[in-house]
RNA sequence: GGCGGAGUAGCUCAGUCGGUUAGAGCAGCGGAAUCAUAAUCCGCGUGUCGGGGGUUCGAGUCCCUCCUCCGCUACCA
């Protein structure tokens, strides 16, 4: 029986465009799902857009036009670079569908069942500006917003709350029960600590703003975004069709560290009023950083992932993504860092290992990849070693580690070539079964790189396959073996990844 | 302030339960080869492992302390 494998990325925020931070996730979710359907497992991939909230309707207005309009433009923009990105996702998520809604609502009628839903007055200073509340100690000077650095005024309303703080225990122990769920370790610790140090029972409604959902027993007011958006991991599974009792809980959810609270400790207390299945496992993963600093719209130093794209194609972005920024880590993006790459790894050690293969079968075997002579079985235990490795990082939610591993096999794959060097081989008749161990070596080995990196680069690998004389669409982790590849038939292609020129300045 | 993370070769980083001369990639220097996208391969590292102190037969690894940088600190995605 295959495995279940549900793995989701936030929904994003449509109050502004996508960035590189958002296709960072978008990516590193695309490449598990493809990893564990390479497996074999059944996989649900969800992705989508959060479209509630005070925010949207602010940036709504400021474009002139209607919450809903704005949010219909946005939202295809996210959906549009999914699909620039050829993410695989099952389904696209958003949160002012119908169903959605209606789905969110019966979940706030069961959590109110549960009696830990109770209607109270909140006060607090709020910031016209920011739209928000703030506590005493978070402004400054004399009662100033600290991002406006104007005046703040006091207002009151009455919301619905959650009772989060009775939830501590449960919350800990779910934690103490299940060590791994949030990944990395440091990030475990901290959620944990949040809870430890003290829950503040949560407002999940809002009557100051209407676009929203809804409160189904309180129609004046509106569920809290937040609130509103986790549900989504539940919902869209209804809204796909018959999805639920298939894939929940989540096997897999991605996320950037900055909304680590929201999905260890609300997210999970919610759940558990609603008396659902908790997920199995939070990957939170760092910041795409520019220049060793955060990226941010207000400072304007965003990097837009388009060019690189279209100069460099879409896997070396990919590859790019997923070697240089250790999951989990913050990690640099720059120009310089993704030409070298793509140059000294990208285009010399993988396209051109691949370009020499099929150029020697053609060459000394006229374009047919030999019978395996049987003598290089310590290469042969080293690919079947690196499937194994890789299968190893991707559990571990290490796409970089993954990466690294294949290329531990490239470079021996290079080394190879030079040890067994073909070319003096084929001048003596006598040497005929080396150089068919060499050419069928060279063959399996690539063919193993091209199936294990086409998670991350499936445009690339499929490539390679085809020109190894395979069929572009194997890319099941089986292939990833020793034999099957004699007899084929080789097809030079272009190179892969072509060296770019660069323009003298 | 509190909590947490980080500080290892010019650069980016790996170092599992403390245990041989601390590793990789990139960059640099020298060489080999010519199948290949002038692509590859081989060789070359005297690094106070942030400072200081301690535990130990032995510390990058454990403890204390100091310095520097970063994050979080709860409803502004």
């Amino acid at each position: 029986m295959p495995e279940r494998f549900y793995v989701t990325t936030p929904i994003y925020y449509v109050n502004a465009d996508p960035h590189v931070g958002h296709a960072y996730t978008t990516i590193m979710a695309d490449v598990l799902a493809r990893h564990h359907r390479q497996r074999g497992d059944d996989v649900f991939f969800l992705t989508g857009t959060d479209e509630h909230g005070a925010k949207v309707a602010r940036s709504a207005e400021e474009a002139g036009r209607t919450p809903r309009a704005h949010a219909d433009a946005l939202s295809a923009r996210f959906r549009d670079l999914g699909t620039t990105l050829e993410a695989t996702n099952d389904f696209f998520i958003r949160t002012t569908e119908p169903g959605h809604v209606a789905e969110v609502q019966r979940l706030l009628e069961r959590i109110r069942e549960s009696g830990d839903v109770y209607r109270s007055r909140y006060g607090g200073w709020y910031c016209t500006a920011c739209e928000a509340f703030y506590g005493e100690g978070d402004l400054v000077e004399d009662h100033l917003c600290p991002i406006h650095r104007r005046a703040v005024e006091w207002l009151e309303e009455d919301n619905w709350f959650f009772r989060l703080s009775a939830y501590r225990d449960r919350l800990l122990a779910h934690f103490d029960a299940h060590p791994g769920w949030v990944q990395p370790a440091s990030r475990y610790n901290e959620a944990r600590r949040m809870i430890e140090d003290g829950l503040e029972d949560l407002s999940i409604s809002r009557s100051q703003i209407s676009w929203g959902v809804p409160v189904p027993w309180d129609p004046e007011q509106v569920v809290y975004v937040w609130v509103d958006a986790l549900f989504n991991y539940w919902t869209a599974l209804g809204c796909a069709g018959d999805g639920t009792e298939r894939y929940w809980p989540p096997d897999l959810q991605l996320m950037a560290k900055d909304i680590l609270k929201f999905h260890a400790v609300i997210w999970p207390a919610l759940l558990m009023a609603a008396g659902l299945e908790l997920p199995r496992r939070l990957a939170v993963h760092g910041y795409v950083l520019k220049g060793g600093e955060k990226m941010s719209k207000t400072t304007g130093n965003l990097v837009d992932p388009f060019p690189f794209i279209e100069e460099y194609g879409l896997d070396a972005l990919r590859y790019y993504l997923a070697r240089e920024i250790r999951f989990g880590e913050d990690g640099t993006f720059s120009a310089e860092g993704f030409e070298a790459r793509y140059t000294g790894e990208l285009a010399n050690e993988f396209g051109n290992l691949l370009n020499r293969t099929v150029n020697m079968v053609q060459r000394y075997r006229d374009g047919v990849v030999p019978e395996d002579p049987g003598d290089e079985g310590a290469l042969a235990a080293e690919v079947a070693d690196t499937v194994a490795r890789v299968r190893a990082a991707f559990d571990a939610v290490d796409p970089t580690r993954a990466v690294e591993e294949v290329w531990v096999l490239v470079r021996r794959l290079n080394r190879l070539v030079e040890e067994r060097a073909p070319w003096t081989l084929a001048k003596d008749p006598a040497r005929a079964r080396e150089l068919d161990a060499a050419l069928h070596a060279l063959a399996a080995g690539l063919r193993a790189v091209a199936v294990l990196l086409w998670p991350v680069m499936p445009g690339s690998a499929a490539r390679a396959l085809g020109a190894l004389g395979q069929d572009p669409a194997a890319t099941g982790l089986a292939s990833a073996r020793w034999q099957g590849v004699a007899g084929a038939r080789v097809a030079p292609v272009p190179p892969l990844f072509p060296r770019v020129e660069r323009q003298p300045a």
